[in-house]
DNA sequence: CTTAGGG
DNA sequence: CCCTAAG
């Protein structure tokens, strides 16, 4: 039984490749060869000069195209492997094997679904996880600064433990002898014929592939991307419009535009309920390099995904993504809004920066000035709550979950430590009730400005 | 660069 | 969340 189940995860895992890049157009050696291309020719173009990414400005449309897809392909692995990650933490076949278009295959094969072995979202990071992972597979993985880097090695990476036996481990051997088993199994079944048959030909093994290939097949095994694959691709992707008016191309057929809409389709279904997730992420120290740590929060947001991310979002390049920050806006969840409490108490209020180092380190995006509009919101509520109670009672689930205590604490916070704006309007009575939930709460005698400065 | 304040 | 002015 194990070892049909293993058997059914490799050949899934194959199957899913190809579902996610392909679809249902029969050609995988597109796929290949696409991949290679992906892998090689961005190395080539963007390898001395600038190894940035902003190199799509003047440079060629092709390679801004390749690293969106390979952006797409990165994003693929952080989502889904964020899931299998955990499941799977050491063995990477079934990490790679266990994406979460399992489901699709199952229904091509008729198995019922494995065993936990998709849709499992931790409290982990992305960042975290995906780390995670590179640690796992052994795959040397440069975590550069250039995002060209990182994309193209973690799809060098991807293909390796995907489609190619790493001798160092000896599971992956298995693997693909599993993998070439249930292959001919699949071939079996009339839905997977060319399925397997790419899957084989991406292990450049021997081809049963070729068998009931038309030979349509095999001349588009070969066949580079065309103009208007790339046109239409960066033009899905990016808005910056170019609409192949007078590129009629020769290809009109499924092919490659396809395959890649396909694939960053795919990558929208995430599940919606980890927005809430990275609350109780306090691992994965973030390097706190006081200077440039807000890059490299710019850096981690990138990896983030995006939870409710709809139709554009998937189109929009990470670039522009990196963007607005507006449009993804992760909600404040009760324990992030405790965590931020508890360091106004302890740091003070005017002290974001800080407050966002130690408390929020771990969560990439947060910035201080984020931290300083929740808690003006935060008081605007607890100062504006009448019967808030009873809103509360009613409904708890509602738009605002916002226990009792909770604003209790803030108030009592915004009594010791005003926020700027309301200087007057409450008059400082210093009632030392609130002091209790602070850590150090300074003596009373001090005003609120020197309160401020104590904490400071 | 960080914070405050307004949009 | 974003932007800008001020220290």
């Amino acid at each position: 039984m194990d070892r049909e189940d293993y058997l059914r995860k490799c050949s899934n895992m194959k199957c899913q490749r190809v579902q996610v890049d392909e679809s249902y157009v029969p050609a995988l050696q597109d796929d290949v060869t696409e991949f290679e291309h992906l892998l090689a020719e961005p190395r080539n173009n963007l390898a001395p000069q600038d190894g940035s990414l902003d190199s799509h400005t003047t440079l060629n449309r092709k390679d801004d195209l390749e690293l969106e897809v390979l952006d797409g392909l990165l994003d693929d692995v952080e989502i889904d492997d964020l899931e299998g990650a955990e499941c799977f933490p050491g063995a990477c076949e079934e990490y790679f094997f266990d994406f979460e278009f399992a489901d699709k295959f199952e229904e091509v094969l008729g198995s019922g679904p494995f065993e936990g072995s998709e849709s499992h979202s931790s409290g982990l990071s992305r960042s975290s996880i995906v780390g995670g992972v590179l640690e796992s597979t052994e795959v040397p993985i440069a975590q550069s600064e250039s995002k060209n880097d990182s994309l193209d090695e973690t799809v060098t990476y991807e293909s390796h433990g995907a489609f190619s036996n790493n001798p160092s481990q000896p599971s992956q051997g298995n693997c693909r002898y599993n993998i070439s088993l249930d292959i001919q199994h699949l071939q079996e079944l009339d839905n997977c014929r060319h399925l397997a048959g790419g899957i084989l030909t991406c292990k450049k093994e021997k081809g049963p592939v070729e068998k009931g290939q038309p030979a349509a097949l095999r001349e588009k095994r070969f066949r580079k991307p065309t103009q208007r694959y790339i046109e239409e691709f960066s033009n899905a992707r990016s808005k910056e419009k170019v609409p192949p008016a007078g590129t009629k191309t020769k290809h009109s057929s499924n092919s490659s535009c396809n395959v890649l809409h396909i694939r960053i389709k795919s990558l929208k279904r995430s599940p919606s309920e980890k927005s809430s997730n990275e609350n109780s992420e306090v691992m994965l120290p973030e390097l706190q390099v006081s200077k440039g740590h807000q890059k490299k929060e710019k850096l981690q947001y990138e990896y983030e995904s995006f939870p409710s991310e709809s139709e554009d979002g998937c189109s929009t390049t990470k670039r522009s993504r990196r963007k607005d920050r507006r449009k993804h806006q992760k909600m404040w969840t009760l324990p992030e809004v405790l965590k931020l409490v508890e360091g106004i108490s302890e740091y003070g209020v005017g002290r974001w920066t800080d407050i966002k180092k130690f408390l929020f380190s771990s969560s990439s995006y947060r910035t201080p000035i984020d931290l300083r509009d929740k808690w003006r919101n935060l008081l605007r509520a607890s100062s504006v709550q009448k019967n808030k109670k009873e809103v509360e009672q009613n409904d708890e689930l509602a738009l605002r979950p916002l226990p009792f205590n909770v604003v209790h604490r803030v108030r009592e916070l915004a009594k010791i430590h005003p926020y700027p704006r309301q200087r007057g309007s409450k008059k400082l009575r210093v009632s030392q009730t609130g002091p209790s939930v602070v850590a150090d709460s300074p003596p009373v005698s001090l005003s609120k400005r020197n309160v401020r400065r104590k904490f400071t």
